[in-house]
DNA sequence: TGGTATAACATGGTATTTTATGGGATTCAA
DNA sequence: TTGAATCCCATAAAATACCATGTTATACCA
């Protein structure tokens, strides 16, 4: 079992009539290795497709378990949006997962897709959209460039 | 062997004239390979009807065993609200459900069953609710964005 | 180091299977 | 024996697996 996974990278792969993309050799490697499976859902502060471990969605799920009762309504709202939007992708064996029409649409992806590695998540925009957003991180982080030194991030 | 299991998605299933509904394919295939069976009851707090594994509520009755003193009289009124109210449901060799006249009432379904995941649960709403109620939410969660992270992982 | 053989990958196309869903037959109980 | 529940069959559509090919990256050898 492998200690360390990250999703990495920027990778452009195609997307066919039918919605397939090829899902990166090395996200495939992860989800692998791990034998667990990818999830994706629709980001919800942009517009992209947000990817990660079915792992972690576990794990998120047993936190909401332990931290509230059966019947708890805090979470609830959260669950609804998180597990309602969420959706298994299991690749075939080419290494394709097949993109929902709602995920495509709420990332205006047509024709290619990015993959934009994010550590324990990644990424997935349109290659507009995502030259535009990296040009305003890129920015933002020259800008505020002490901050990054500061422990944990921003909000 | 699948190890983790986790209701997700939302998926729009037709319900026939005689109360029929497919339950979406993940969901069995969940109960399949866990041998047990779903369960389903009608909602404390919404007009929706809402689903476990039998297990789930097998493990909620040990808790109540086990903790008797710590509940509440209002928490052991629902737990007694629940049980009472549970049904089992096996789906046939097509893989549909019969939905009790009490819980479509309750849901105000008639002829479309929208499937939401929710983790270890998942409910069952009639669509023009759940688009209400999926608004409802997302708004909500947008205005509290700090509590998004509060459950979330932390590295 | 340069060049070639080999393997891995993305991707188009096609075949096969799964899934949802309608309709009818059969069984069971009141 | 009538209504309801269960089972079985049929079908269309959608999801998935499989095969083939060109391209790129990697390994290997002189």
């Amino acid at each position: 079992m492998r200690k360390i996974f990250l999703f990495m990278d920027t990778i452009f792969n195609k997307v066919d009539a039918k919605g397939r993309v090829s899902l990166p050799a090395d996200y495939r490697a992860i989800a692998k290795e791990l034998s667990t499976e990818i999830v994706c859902y629709r980001s919800l502060s942009a517009p992209c497709i947000e990817g990660c471990l079915e792992d972690s969605l576990d794990k998120l799920a047993t936190e909401i378990e332990n931290a509230t009762d059966f019947f708890s309504e805090t979470q609830d709202n959260l669950t609804n949006l998180i597990f309602g939007d969420a959706k298994r992708f299991a690749f075939d064996s080419t290494g394709r997962i097949m993109l929902t029409e709602k995920l495509l649409k709420h990332a205006q992806i047509t024709d290619t897709a990015v993959f934009v590695g994010k550590g324990r998540k990644f990424q997935i925009w349109n290659p507009q959209n995502w030259e535009k957003e990296e040009a305003r991180i890129r920015a933002e982080v020259m800008k505020n460039r002490p901050t990054l030194k500061a422990p944990k991030e921003q909000e």
